[in-house]
RNA sequence: GGAGAGAUGGCCGAGUAGGUCGAAGGCGCUCGCCUGCUAAGCGAGUAUACUGGGAAACCGGUAUCGAGGGUUCGAAUCCCUCUCUCUCCGCCA
């Protein structure tokens, strides 16, 4: 959520701004809306100061009879402030959940385009691998393994559910300890294991909600979400909160696994695990002090890089641009890691500063010093990685002409020992 | 699932025949004094949001005692609904 009194102050620096990630206007009646609703509220308070002066009178006299036209009087005033209550609560309303459609600024870094095509190369990591025969895509290769069991998860679920056996969900298994494990010793993120179902509030907090709902799973009876990412448990772990400087930053990970609906996909990416209702990701969270935003993007950023580097898996880093960063992000960075079985590079973390936004949403504040107004911390997060993916990076990248594939070095120990995943006889 | 208890400020904890309660007291914290260290002592201060005025310091208004609604001139205090926490029983990975 944006400032509302900074929007007042600028809006037609804030609407060019908002412009920049589509073109259309988004802040429309916000004026109007604002003014009805400091108008509402100036004239409901001036009748609640009367009403609260002159009840205070009527509480100090003894004899009621003495006040009776008094009483009398503030019924009819309590009733008038009842009405105009009413109607601000009304325009509360309407200026909240639209408050809570406007999209976050983008950064001052965030470069200026209106689709992906705009995103710009940031730097890049290794060389994309040269198979010297014709690359195979996990999916036939997983299959070919006896890993990865597409048919059967269709039908113990449905399209977009994936069953792992043997060394493939072991490997899965092995990517999640490998990441967790870099994240909390080399990179000082504290672990958590949160929960995978979260109520309304959260998903407001961090901005799922209200817009996206149809972007997520919900359950029947609770009014709870899967959740879309671990990004939404962890960051409101500090809804509500005002932290300690001290305390900050404030740098978790986790191993949640993630469900989408992935409306509006499809026909993309049907075949395969790229794009699936439920996927394992590990996620770095950051609570930092609004100073340290900028330069906390590019460590989180070389934290998430770092696991590719490790697997020795190509990848470039890439800079969205303000028509293709998220709802609630001021700058993101993806990560694209090479996968020869297509070609071409796929997303496989993206690594974003929220600035205020989230922590106003979510109300998480700190003070600068202990008399100090609380202010908002600025929160990040970033993919460290999305699991699934690195397994169809590693299948694609380490695979062998002979339809095997070699385990990278460093996931080894994580597998036992075992060096190739090699065909069944 | 059944029975009961409870939710007050950073924390603990008063406050139920409705008014002088944004809320006693204690702890913690901040500033000052005192004490040649430490501790103790003394004094003052110490919630948040919105809103009006002011360059600012700051001053004023409104709201908030789990959330929402009701009764009333007036509610932390009465009534209703919901949420959460705790205890006991049952069930269970």
């Amino acid at each position: 959520m944006l400032d509302m009194k900074f929007i007042r102050d600028n809006l037609d620096e804030t609407d060019r701004r908002l412009r920049t990630r589509g073109g259309e206007s988004l802040l429309d009646g916000f004026r109007e809306l604002d003014e009805k609703r400091r108008t509402l509220l100036k004239e409901g308070e001036a009748l609640k100061a009367l009403r609260n002066s002159v009840s205070d009178v009527i509480g100090r006299t003894k004899d009621k009879s003495q006040v009776q036209d008094k009483i009398l009087e503030m019924r009819e005033v309590s009733q008038k402030i009842k009405v105009m209550d009413e109607e601000l609560n009304q325009v509360d309303e309407q200026m909240n959940s639209f408050m809570l459609t406007v999209p976050n600024l983008p950064h001052a870094s965030t470069p200026i385009g209106s689709s992906e095509q705009d995103n710009v190369l940031v730097r890049s990591w290794g060389e994309p691998k040269q198979l010297s025969f014709a690359a195979i895509a996990h999916w036939d290769l997983g299959e070919n393994l006896g890993i990865l069991d597409f048919e059967r998860g269709a039908k113990i679920t449905g399209a977009r559910f994936t069953l792992y056996r043997g060394a493939g969900a072991r490997l899965e298994r092995a990517l999640l300890n490998l990441m967790l494990d870099l994240h909390t010793d080399a990179h000082g993120y504290q672990e958590v294991l949160p929960p995978f179902m979260v109520n309304r509030d959260s998903m407001q907090g961090t901005g799922q909600l209200p817009k996206f709902e149809d972007d997520l799973f919900k359950l029947v009876d609770p009014d709870f979400f899967l959740i879309p990412t671990a990004e939404v448990p962890v960051t409101n772990i500090h809804r509500g909160e005002i932290l300690k400087k001290s305390d900050l930053p404030i740098s978790y990970c986790a191993y949640t696994p993630c469900f989408r609906r992935e409306a509006g996909s499809y026909g993309k990416d049907t075949r395969g695990l790229i794009r699936q209702h439920q996927f394992n990701k590990v996620e770095l969270v950051k609570f930092v002090h609004p100073s340290e935003s900028d330069a906390a993007l590019e460590t989180l950023t070389g934290h998430a890089e770092k696991v590719l580097q490790l697997l020795e898996l190509p990848y470039r880093v890439m800079a969205l641009c303000s028509g293709d960063i998220g709802f609630s992000s001021a700058k993101t960075y993806d990560l694209e890691v090479w996968l020869p079985g297509q070609s071409c590079y796929r997303e496989i973390s993206s690594c974003s500063n929220f600035g205020d936004f989230q922590a106003r949403r979510a109300s998480i504040r700190f003070r600068e010093d202990e008399k100090a107004k609380p202010e908002f911390v600025h929160t990040l997060n970033g993919s460290g990685l999305a699991v699934g993916r690195t397994l169809v990076a590693i299948l694609e990248n380490y695979q062998q002409e002979d339809g095997s594939v070699m385990v990278p070095k460093v996931l080894r120990p994580y597998m036992g020992g075992l060096e190739r995943i090699t065909l069944p006889n």
